[in-house]
DNA sequence: AAGCATTAATTTCTGGCGAAATTAATCCGC
DNA sequence: GCGGATTAATTTCGCCAGAAATTAATGCTT
């Protein structure tokens, strides 16, 4: 019994690190960009792919996003007006999806948000110093 | 731009484990005990605590759960029998959380469960392998 | 001791999530 | 080419979370 003594403190510490870095940004990005954590994701995975990219969920195994919620993710920034939906000629179930010009300069715009956020909860690895330290005591 | 590439990657490697760790504990408990994640932590948290334990807050402070969601939590978990609420003579705003006995062995067989996810999915420290603490460290 | 700010807990209220049901198109065996 | 299985996406449903409003007790200042 108890053979890993440390296993549920190892668990509370990713948890805590987790949550942490989650909160942070999420108010970050709702706040100066009016965006949640899983819509910035979408939009960071569509630039990422650079051209259209099919697939919702081609993209939704990238997030660990069930396919409903990211569908509805997608319908949220399609009415913002940062994404378009379109028909797929060659498989029409697939629904191809496409970041519009607004989509991509709000997304330029919260990603230096983001990695503000991580940089002053995450250290750089290269780096080891005290940051993070105390977030995972 | 781009001075610490590493960083999202570092995030993204967090997130991808702990949803990872975190969905296969709640399915867990949730199939084995009925128990869902945060129910199962506050009982943690009180057999922690060994004797009776005041102030929801105290509890939530240990647990990144805001104080409604605990309040919901533990009504939910006295609906079940597994707690107790009670009045704090010293001061009455206060209420005592109590387990039952019952809550007591729910929490002792789904710890069990907790204990055996957390040890598929995380190493337990001493012995790097090479699952996930790499992830962690 | 009266009045106001503060603290503890609960209760709306809103929004996002996952599971399951639904819709629609494609694939496959005959 | 027809009918059943499969796949892509959406919709519906119920649940849980946090924010803000509410209720109630305490503390503090005069």
């Amino acid at each position: 019994m108890a053979a890993h003594p440390g296993l549920v403190d190892q668990w509370r510490s990713l948890v805590t690190c987790y949550n942490t870095v989650a909160c942070a940004l999420d108010r970050a990005l709702q706040d100066a960009h009016g965006l949640t954590m899983s819509e910035f994701e979408t939009l960071d995975r569509l630039v990422e792919a650079g051209a259209a990219k099919r697939r919702v969920q081609e993209i939704a195994a990238d997030m660990y996003l069930s396919q409903s919620a990211l569908s509805r993710t997608i319908a949220r920034l399609e009415k913002n007006g940062l994404v378009l939906r379109g028909m797929c000629e060659s498989d029409r179930r697939g629904v191809f999806v496409s970041l519009t010009d607004e989509g991509r300069s709000r997304h330029a715009a919260a990603a230096v948000t983001h990695r503000a956020i991580l940089g002053e909860h995450l250290t750089p690895a290269d780096e080891p110093s005290t940051e993070k330290a105390e977030l995972i005591t």
